[in-house]
DNA sequence: CATTATACTGTATATATATTCAGTATTAAT
DNA sequence: ATTAATACTGAATATATATACAGTATAATG
């Protein structure tokens, strides 16, 4: 991250706190009022500066586009997007995806975690997690036997118990005797571990 | 908090959607490619009934005016006791009952709630209720057969399905095969409702 | 010394955007 | 039976806004 001048800091911080206080992003106009310019185009050559330098983003062609670059915080705010868990496809936090944003206290569940994830079927009753139910899911590969993964294999997106029976071989184990083991030779098959369940909630 | 169609909760989680991706609020033109509406009016009236129901607030005349107003801030509501549920006597809200207090957006579940209960056992493993989840409990005397409800039956305090078969008999059911119906003559033995279950959190 | 970045004023304008008006249709409430 | 609320399409418009262009001035850089 480049330098920013005294000037530009006092533009990104009038940034910050009208974000702060109304909820969007000012205009160039609300900008020169805040800080006593008398052209816009004041405005419009710092915010140019801070986007150069990587401090903000710029929606051209759009009204009060400009976004806060925040790289240290990647997730911030409390908002958390309920991805659901379709039968195929992967569950990206492409938009299209996403059902609804959750409030939820940052490190909820003691660790970090980066969405939910809605559940279908009834595979992993047995652990109780039930249809409908909401997954914490926290994206690592950092995975121990007998923890509860959300892994795709070739598309096809499922949460069961993980255990690696040796270097080359992986069981998901669903927890319900009406669903069987799935056996997996990665020599053979492709398996993306997503995340692991971090925690569980439940709306009734 | 008034009702919610289900439509105007779409356009309230595209516009929580659209900030988180962002930064910035969405124009009608933006909803409408959003949610495929044709006419920027079908955004507007939902716009203007959402802050009319208190949801967000719309600044006028102002490009992307729009705000979500958090009605959990006002309400300073965010700790909610937990209360471990003890072989014997009243899961009461008492001092000395509450093992901690979890930070939760009120509202969380839908519908309001009051305390958090501790699960012990697994007569409820079947419905996806596990040792030390989390239940939320609504302190309320409006059970429906079929509610999970919290009772006290002799200072003795239990988690079961409720089913009221005739005026003077209820069975509280479990969600395991191990363990046995309760079936209480209320001439004979006195039932309290503590409340019922609203909703569940699980830590891992 | 020419160049570049910073730091402004001031004017102008295409267009992005909010917002009103005119309709149609369905459903719930009084 | 009538009102009110919901849920839209479609068109029109005043204005809010981004953004380019024309200047002036200072400080730093190579």
């Amino acid at each position: 991250m480049k330098d920013i001048t005294s000037q530009q800091n006092k533009v990104l911080n009038c940034i910050q706190v009208y974000i702060k206080k109304t909820g969007f992003p000012p205009t160039r106009a609300d900008i020169c009022r805040e800080l006593g310019f008398k052209s816009p185009n004041s405005a419009e050559t710092h915010l140019r500066a801070l986007e150069k330098k990587g401090f903000i983003a710029i929606e051209s062609g759009t009204s009060r586009g400009i976004s806060i670059i925040n790289p240290e915080i990647e997730h911030d705010g409390n908002d958390y997007p309920i991805i659901g868990l379709v039968a195929a496809g992967s569950p990206t936090l492409a938009a299209e995806n996403v059902e609804k944003v959750f409030n939820c206290p940052q490190g909820f569940f003691g660790s970090n975690f980066d969405y939910f994830l809605r559940v279908r079927g009834l595979s992993m009753k047995d652990a109780g997690i039930m249809e409908d139910d909401l997954i914490a899911v926290k994206k690592t590969q950092d995975i121990k036997n007998g923890d509860i993964v959300i892994a795709r294999i070739d598309d096809e997106v499922t949460v069961k118990y993980f255990h690696r029976h040796s270097p080359k071989i992986v069981h998901l184990q669903p927890a319900n005797e009406e669903f069987s083991n799935i056996e997996i030779d990665l020599e053979h098959t492709e398996l993306f571990i997503e995340g692991k369940s971090v925690g569980l909630i439940r709306e009734n």
